[in-house]
DNA sequence: GTTGTCTGGTCCACTTATCGGACCACTTGG
DNA sequence: CCAAGTGGTCCGATAAGTGGACCAGACAAC
């Protein structure tokens, strides 16, 4: 008889093994890889994913023609260039939904990285410290050279999230990742002003490193208006 | 070379069906059910859940198996009473681990749901704060004839996320839940001193009903740290 | 060059989970 | 008592994934 809760159940779907792999490539791809860089080979993924090697060529086969991957025959994987056409390309809906989904996420994030900051300000220890300067100053560098590629700024705030020292909070990062990388929102991140982004992250660093919680959070609040405006802008 | 995040991949499983059905009942049996009540026919349940009558059986034969539920031929299947062993049973070493999530799970409500307090007080219709109102009444209802059933704790914090008006926080609130689903957390809800949480609850939504959203993040802020303090005190 | 060992490309027999349907045994309410 | 609805059981069909074999192209070491 209570009601709160609307349709009480969601339609149970099996997943594909290959799509699960998909995604942890798509993953890899954003995280770690640069155009023209190998995926690792097939018998390897294989063997990571504990898989056999049929799904590893499905997934593959998928990001293939999504344009993100080409196969090689005798030489390996490589990443393609992210070509405009795919972000357009998969219809005009897709697009609409992709703007919700943006703004929701940045209301997320709002709520949710501000106190996140201020506990690792509390919580960090030295080494994840110097891991993220260490990210800091790879970004800071790469754009110095204009070379501002995409998933850098994931990385930073992920690494205060691993500060945080709460599983909670890091299995909840990847869901929304798998949320971004379900909308084909790649270029939420960095794109835009990177300067500014940078700037808001030196901030933040600067505030975990003195261990003041209010700055961090502070700092955090800023850094994440001013990604929502430029984010919003491009709509 | 970027090495900030640990191993890239996670080992992909083949979901079961069976599996996913039982996370579903199981949460239904949470939000809706007490002990006594019928579930839905298997066969209402296959339709439901678009899934063979054999997967919805593999799922009631596991929460059978766990003393969840008691399926009788002819009758139907019913709810039975969680009994104290099904809480203790499975091991000890679960519980430290339980003991660890609870901690980290108040960690992030604690981030979390005071911005989403302060979201609903600016964000609530008037519906949807009746709701709230409605849920909160029969809780009160409820705690006066001394019955403090699961799960009605849950059920006004997801009123709470359904104002925010935000996809992103209801998924992130469903995952939260298969979290607890996970480690048989059951009890992290109510039990305790129920007539405090009904008074902070009854705090929240006072602020959100005045639309004032400092004092819904502040009283919400105050009703964790309670929670908080009635939950790590039984460990 | 030649060779050995990588790579991806292809095929196929085998296993497994799920489906979908049939039929039975039992309970319940009219 | 009986019709309708429930869970209990069984089984063939289907789809996905597995694991292995073999091929052809690439590429580095010799």
């Amino acid at each position: 008889m209570p009601t709160a809760i609307k349709s009480d159940f969601e339609v149970v779907r099996r997943n594909k093994v290959y799509e699960e792999v998909a995604k942890q490539i798509e993953r890899l791809i954003l995280k770690k890889l640069k155009p023209g860089d190998k995926l690792p080979s097939e018998r390897e993924l294989a063997e990571l994913l504990r898989v056999s090697r049929s799904s590893i060529r499905d997934a593959i086969r998928g990001l293939e023609l999504m344009g993100l991957v080409e196969p090689r025959q005798g030489a390996g994987t490589i990443v393609r260039e992210i070509s405009p056409d795919s972000l357009v390309n998969p219809f005009a809906h897709a697009l609409k939904r992709r703007q919700e989904l943006v703004s929701e996420l940045l209301d997320f994030r709002r709520m949710l990285e501000p106190p996140l900051a201020a506990r690792a300000a509390t919580h960090a220890s030295p080494d994840e410290i110097s891991e993220m300067e260490e990210i800091l100053q790879r970004q800071e560098k790469k754009q110095a050279q204009g070379d501002a590629s995409v998933g850098e700024d994931t990385e930073f705030h992920y690494s205060i999230a691993l500060a945080s020292d709460n599983s909670v909070v890091l299995k909840v990062l990847d869901i929304l990742m798998d949320l971004l990388r379900d909308t084909r929102e790649r270029s939420l991140q960095v794109e835009g002003r990177p300067q500014k982004s940078l700037a808001g992250h030196r901030r933040i660093l600067s505030a975990i490193r003195r261990h003041d919680a209010e700055a961090a959070k502070d700092a955090m609040r800023r850094h994440i208006e001013d990604v929502e405006e430029i984010v919003l802008n491009k709509f």
